[in-house]
DNA sequence: GTGGTCTAGACCACA
DNA sequence: GTGGTCTAGACCACA
């Protein structure tokens, strides 16, 4: 299988989390086609439906558009996009100072590990 | 079960790693008595073999000695104990770097994200 | 095809009703002259045949009336027109009362929504 | 079939839109459970899956709550109903409104036909 | 070719 | 039993 699935949550959950990094980290430019679903489901090893439901979960985001009989293509609309991956930035940022508050670490210290590491 | 232990990794790998956690964040202090092998296996609702072989991992890495009759404490040297923490903290970090940069961001944008939230 | 005809119902039927609708409603006058078959068939882009047995069933209801050689003319009276539009009017009257019955309104909910919306 | 379905549009849209007509009724009270996707899909004559898909829709719209594994009920939001049941007139209103110009009439004597008829 | 819908049937987690 | 997910495969409209 082309794509890494876990089977710990839905294949299509984990497709649209995949197609959304793409989209909002510029792999999929604004106004860009995407492939058709039966092309990225033979990608991706799953059953054309199952990426279609995924496809159905970005549409209803507004980050993919359905052109009828012409394919799909990115959402033009940037905000929109740096919207989201402002989102998952903060997805991302929450769960990390989580998990070092945990390890008890206050977020100065933190900011200061950040600083020096890499 | 007390302890939620998911089925993909070895269970005794898990143990370790959350008895780490209570180390390094303070719950069990330096020199501080730790409950018996059985009371620990009891409260997470593992087998005491199970937890047997966690403790030896955390004696083998210097975390937990073992004290002939009396049971066993956490190491009193709090420099092993800060080095184990900023391993386990260097780890996380870097997680959260590459799932930022997958994002699209870059590292100085990420701390003055992390200035901002929360 | 320049008329809109569905495939659920007889064409003839559909062109009857349109026609009905375009006299009652004063796009064609009484006593106007209205197209011939050949003409309105190729406008609406079905066989003359079609627009034949409509126009057989206007005649029979009164609403268009055939001159020998001079081709057909809306019928003069306005009180035969006046009844078939309130005719119409009936049925879809009926039409939006069920509909909104079925969604739990009263006749006089109905009423003061109509007067409040547009 | 037990469910008048046409095949003009998706199955699931409209059972989506007989279930919502159910719960703005008054037939699905507020808080109801609602029958399971299996019973309805043998009731209404289709696969489990297209059931599925249109509960998928309404629990989107907020109408319909999931409980795991105990079924779904009717949302207790009974503000959001009466919107939904305001939204479905006014469609059902316009539509009506649209036509009755179609034929000729103003508002006012729409208004004063409805007063009179039934 | 492309998206969309639908069926039949399997399997899973949860309680 | 209940909701949820997934596959395999068919068929449709649109252009």
């Amino acid at each position: 299988m082309a794509w890494e699935l876990d089977n710990d949550r839905p294949i299509y959950t984990q497709i649209v989390e995949r197609i959304q990094l793409q989209i909002v980290s510029g792999i999929y430019k604004p106004g860009a086609r995407v492939p058709s679903v039966r092309e990225l489901a033979a990608i991706a090893g799953v059953n054309p439906n199952t990426m279609q439901k995924a496809f159905g979960e970005l549409e209803r985001s507004g980050l993919i558009i359905t052109q009828r009989t012409s394919g799909r293509i990115v959402t033009e609309d940037s905000n929109m996009i740096s919207d989201i991956k402002k989102q998952l930035a903060r997805e991302q940022i929450e769960l990390f100072l989580d998990k070092m508050r945990e390890l008890g670490f206050e977020k100065e210290e933190i900011i200061s590990l950040l600083q020096t590491i890499n």
